[in-house]
RNA sequence: GGGUUCGUAGCUCAGUUGGUCAGAGCGCUGCGCUCACAUCGCAGAGGUCGCAGGUUCAAGUCCUGCCGAACCCA
């Protein structure tokens, strides 16, 4: 029964949003456990960085994870969305020392221990605020299982699985060449490494033989890595250098001797033909120098600067004022034969900032070709399903393709790699290699060969990703075995962007597989990226982000989400612009303001359900809006289901603002305020009825105004809005006679206004309507609201009605109605308007005619098609008849 | 160099298996403070669906080529 009470005319969500969001915690809504009686529903966050804070993308992300866990929910399903945050190793540390800086402080001065302590009280300081932000937001997260990456039993989690690989032989240590980031001081991924193209140079430098005079010219974008250089290869075929093929040729500035090898990968159109080759510093010289037995010299510090394999003027420089050093250093002894330009495309540390350095160090990689092939079957078979499916391409290119996985990071805060190297130095009787890993999930206090104490860990943690891709199992303890693993595992869907599906995506359904021997989740929903309006991505440097925060204090929190739902198609990037929230906003208000007409009316008139109203009693307008409600319901589940969540939310507002408000609300008016009790009822119960059933539809699109109207609307015995059941099948509802009926009677009204909008008749003033029509049941019927909404004072129905003088015509179907004007016609315009009308439909008849005219069309087309042709062609005519008819009538 | 996606109204985009598919919102124009809402209502103007071929009785829709934009991988 609706109450009214106070309703304000204009929408304020400061009043309804944060009384909302305790309530649901209150009362335990967000939160699931374990129910063998109920499905169960999951999803887990992609856990923000626990230093970061919210930004438009997070806002989108996590709006379609709470429209599809809400929506779970009221459809019944035991539904557990797990909150969480990620230690993100480099973002987090970067901060961190950045930090330490600013107080004076230096990372290696301090030392791990009292560095960690800082990191976790920065943590402890900012790493709830992102969370706080997802409850301003209304995520309906179960905020009981929040987790963090770096949890006790998480943190084990990982350990677990780093050990359990080893001694699979999966994880192993080896010297490589790796993506090296001289910012960080730390090994990166293959995926880290961002690629630009670089205006750069070439140059072209000559490298004497030690035999004759001669000498070889060598191009090369990096002249400062010969100091590395330990051979100069040629290609075997290579007609111009193959007398060259096993000289020896000395460095410049290194007095080093060096072989000339000839080898199928010199490409003999680049450059000279003849390349220096510098297996230590660059990835296809390393597999060179592996192939040809070459000395691997490595010329830099980790921080980039030049070590002590170079000539001592070189030393502790950096490697670009190195680069600048060289040049010059050659060209003073004219070993410099030109310098060209040259686009190059530099690989850029993805955290770091600077040029990644191909750099040969100890790392610990995870070989990842076997771990690849079930996760590319699960996607291939369809039993994890892609929205859109186009990125199954990337995924499949990328698996099929897949490296070893760099896991270790020269960094403290993460999981630190849990292998320690005994060096026994207190009884010297250990049998190890001190260079023999030992590997534990328990913090190994000695070794436990020979007992000694005098034990080293690895100082490496793991790449933060080697944590998070335990993700869906390990919220739920894993590797303990638990009844909320069983239940909660595999999750339902996961929501998240494209630019993380082989970091995260794919190494979840690996881990899963692995581990768990299931997939991680049945469904991947890709969002787009948040763009500008100029289509520029949204980031801090550039200032075109702006704070969502900002913009829910400013809109609402359901403003934002369904301002932000309406321009997010599947699978295409979102051009965000205030603009677009303002809609939203104004959403909210038009349905603020339908509610509050019908409590106002409410005061008044009694509400009953549906199923008490004596179904002869429902008007056309009732029958008509009760089908369209059932097809808004059904189309609306149709949407969900294939995850069109922008265009779910552009049917419900379409639904609400124009047919429920435009036209029900319009045509009830009379009716709530005239005529008898019980006509009052019956409308008023079939308003109230859609209403309802509406802001369940909306509920996980506005979570807020939707249960705060709710409240004011619901009747006695009903729940909160949150937890009520979604709208049932109602397709007994479904109406083509009644729909049909309306629409014309839309049609009616629509052409007299647009005559009176056209003839600049004052709206108040009120003109007769004469309407020629042989089936006018359905319109006598309806007489009274085609008098309100088309301002028609009377209105005459009849199949032989006389055209009066004076007046406009309009033919809708095949009815002709006549508005007389009387000295408010304008002859010219009528005359114009009609004839716009009778040149277009001419147009479009001769297009339908010739098509009946083509014996091929009638012959091979569907009988239906020609037949609906046809029939078009028939009414077409008639038209144009009427039309034609009442222009020489202006006459 | 390989791959993916996209070119539809001034802007942002819908348009699912070829045949009521030429649409919506914003913007624009005219009128209106009509007892839910000016964060509103009523009406209107705007497009040879990137270009060129092809398949078909029929093509924004399928195929080929080209032009243009974005992204990913190497």
């Amino acid at each position: 029964m609706p109450s009214g009470g106070t309703i304000s005319k204009v929408y304020d969500p400061s009043q309804v949003e944060e009384q909302w969001y305790s309530r649901w915690l209150e009362k335990g809504y967000f939160h699931a456990e374990v129910n063998p009686k109920r499905q169960p529903y999951t999803v887990v966050i992609p856990p923000p960085n626990v230093t970061g804070s919210l930004t438009i993308g997070h806002v989108l992300n996590n709006t379609i994870q709470d429209i599809l866990v809400r929506r779970a929910r009221m459809r019944g399903r035991e539904t557990c969305w797990v909150p969480g945050t990620d230690h993100a190793s480099i973002a987090t540390e970067t901060k961190v020392v950045k930090m330490l800086i600013e107080k004076g402080k230096d990372k290696k001065e301090i030392g791990r221990d009292q560095f960690l302590k800082h990191a976790w009280a920065w943590k402890d300081e900012y790493g709830s605020l992102i969370t706080e932000q997802l409850k301003r937001l209304g995520c309906s997260c179960d905020w009981e299982r929040e987790c963090f990456t770096m949890d006790d039993g998480y943190y084990r989690a990982v350990i677990t699985a780093f050990v359990r690989f080893y001694e699979e032989g999966i994880i192993y240590r080896g010297k490589r060449l790796v993506n090296w980031c001289p910012a960080t001081e730390s090994a990166i991924s293959d995926e880290e490494v961002i690629y630009r193209e670089v205006e750069g140079k070439l140059w072209y430098l000559n490298y004497p033989l030690t035999r004759s005079d001669e000498f070889v010219t060598v191009a090369t974008t990096r002249p400062e890595t010969m100091l590395g250089d330990t051979a100069v290869a040629v290609h075997p075929k290579d007609k111009r250098f193959k007398h060259l093929i096993g000289e020896s040729i000395e460095i410049p500035l290194t007095g080093r001797t060096v072989p000339v090898i000839a080898d199928d990968f010199v490409d003999p159109e680049f450059g000279t033909g003849c390349v220096k080759v510098t297996p230590a510093h660059d990835v296809n010289d390393f597999q060179l120098g592996k192939r040809h037995n070459l000395a691997f010299i490595n010329i830099l510090h980790p921080n980039g600067s030049l070590n002590e394999s170079v000539p001592e003027q070189f030393r502790g420089l950096d490697r670009f004022d190195a680069r600048k050093a060289v040049v010059s250093a050659l060209d003073q002894i004219d070993a410099l034969e030109k310098t060209e330009y040259y686009i190059t495309s530099i690989g850029y540390s993805e955290r770091g900032g600077v040029p990644v350095e191909p750099y040969l160090s100890e790392q610990w990689f995870m070989a990842m070709e076997e771990l690849a092939k079930p996760a590319l079957e699960a996607v291939r078979s369809g039993e994890i399903k892609f929205y859109p499916s186009h990125w199954i391409k990337t995924y499949e290119h990328w698996m099929t393709n897949i490296q070893d996985w760099c896991i270790s990071r020269q960094l403290w805060w993460g999981h630190r790699i849990p292998v320690w190297y005994c060096r026994g130095n207190d009884n010297g009787e250990c049998q190890l290699d001190c260079k023999k890993p030992i590997v534990s999930v328990d913090t190994l206090e000695s070794c436990p060969v020979c007992g000694s104490k005098d034990l080293v860990q690895d100082p490496d943690v793991l790449d933060t990703w080697a944590s998070s891709w335990l993700w869906p199992m390990g919220v739920h303890r894993w590797p303990e075995e638990s009844e909320e693993l069983d239940y909660f595992h595999p999750t339902d869907d996961l929501v998240t962007g494209p630019d993380i599906i082989f970091f995260w995506v794919a190494r979840m359904i690996m881990a899963s597989l692995e581990f768990k021997g299931e997939v991680p989740f049945r469904n991947v929903y890709f969002t787009g990226m948040v763009r500008d309006v100029k289509g520029q991505k949204m980031s801090k440097s550039l200032g075109n982000s702006p704070d969502p925060i900002g913009l829910i204090d400013k809109y609402g929190a359901d403003a934002v989400r369904f301002g932000i739902m309406l321009i997010a198609p599947q699978g295409q990037d979102i051009l965000f612009s205030e603009e677009r929230i303002e809609a939203g906003r104004n959403f909210m208000n038009k349905l603020w303001n339908v509610s509050r007409f019908l409590l106002l009316a409410g005061e008044e008139i009694e509400s009953r359900p549906i199923s008490e109203l004596d179904s002869k009693k429902l008007n056309l307008p009732d029958r008509w809006i009760l089908s369209r409600l059932s097809r808004i319901i059904a189309s609306v589940d149709a949407s969900f289901e294939a995850y069109r969540f922008s265009d779910t939310a552009k049917k419900i507002y379409d639904f609400i603002w124009s047919d429920f408000c435009d036209w029900y609300i319009e045509v009830i008016k009379s009716r709530l305020y005239g005529v008898t009790e019980g006509e009052k009822i019956v409308a008023f119960s079939v308003a109230c009825h859609v209403m309802k059933e509406v802001l369940k539809l909306l509920h996980p699109f506005a979570p807020f105004i939707t249960e705060e109207l709710w409240h004011r609307l619901k009747r006695d015995g009903e729940s909160d809005l949150i937890v009520e059941p979604w709208p049932q099948d109602e397709s007994a509802w479904v109406d083509d006679g009644s729909e049909g009926n309306f629409s014309e009677i839309q049609e009616v009204i629509t052409g007299v206004r647009t005559v009176r909008a056209e003839m600049n008749i004052p709206p108040g003033t009120r003109s007769d309507l004469f309407i020629r029509s042989d089936d006018g049941q359905s319109l006598k019927s309806n007489e009274q609201l085609i008098k309100d909404l088309a301002k028609v004072n009377n209105l005459t129905i009849r199949s032989d009605v006389k055209r009066p003088s004076k007046s406009a015509t309009v033919v809708v179907g095949k009815k002709e109605l006549f508005i007389p004007l009387g000295d408010l016609i304008d002859i010219d315009s009528e005359k114009r308007r009609l004839a716009e009308k009778i040149s277009t439909l001419d147009g479009r008849l001769s297009s339908v005619a010739a098509k009946l005219n083509n014996h091929d069309f009638v012959h091979r087309a569907p009988k239906e098609v020609v037949e609906r042709e046809r029939k078009k062609l028939g009414d077409m005519k008639e038209n144009l008849a009427k039309l034609k008819q009442n222009f020489t009538f202006l006459e």
